[in-house]
DNA sequence: GCCAACGTTGGC
DNA sequence: GCCAACGTTGGC
């Protein structure tokens, strides 16, 4: 395990659960995540203290638009197991669970929504993942590239 | 293990 | 609402 804080970027749908949904509940389970990749990511990389964008999809404009931090080590998710929840999987086993998750914190808003369109377009956020990789909900964020975004690309 | 069919995400 | 991207499933 290694001390370093990592970055991450977290998308969610604003019309399902939005920033001022977070602010307002100051904590929340990040249920609900059904993809291997962005549940390794929780499961292998995260770790308390970890900074968290915030980033809104489906929505007008969709991008980041707050910081949320990490404040549990990963768990089961417990939707998973719950035969009336959406996001129940009967394939999943108590004993060993295929669905993981993490904790988050509000943290801050952004004093503007930084877009998909601005990230697309600044040359200084070259080579993050969000440009190239579609439907990836949980993903990596470098210091340089989270440090710009959470200056508002000052 | 390949790959076609299918389902979902998410920008527009 | 359309549809491209792409992950998952299942037949073989």
């Amino acid at each position: 395990m290694k001390a370093e804080k990592n970055y991450w970027l977290l998308k969610s749908e604003e019309a399902g659960y939005s920033i001022d949904d977070l602010k307002r509940d100051k904590k929340t389970a990040w249920t609900g995540i059904r993809n291997y990749q962005s549940r390794n990511f929780m499961r292998d990389s995260m770790q308390v203290g970890d900074l968290c964008l915030f980033y809104h999809s489906n929505s007008e404009p969709t991008g980041v638009v707050g910081v949320a931090k990490v404040v549990s080590k990963s768990y089961a998710d417990p939707t998973q197991f719950d035969r009336s929840h959406y996001y129940f999987d009967e394939k999943s086993k108590k004993e060993d669970p295929t669905w993981m998750l993490v904790d988050i914190a509000f943290v801050k808003k952004l004093k503007h929504c930084v877009t998909l369109a601005e990230i697309k377009n600044d040359p200084a956020l070259e080579g993050m993942m969000l440009r190239r990789r579609a439907r990836l909900s949980v993903q990596p964020v470098s210091e340089k590239h989270f440090r710009y975004i959470t200056e508002e690309l000052s």
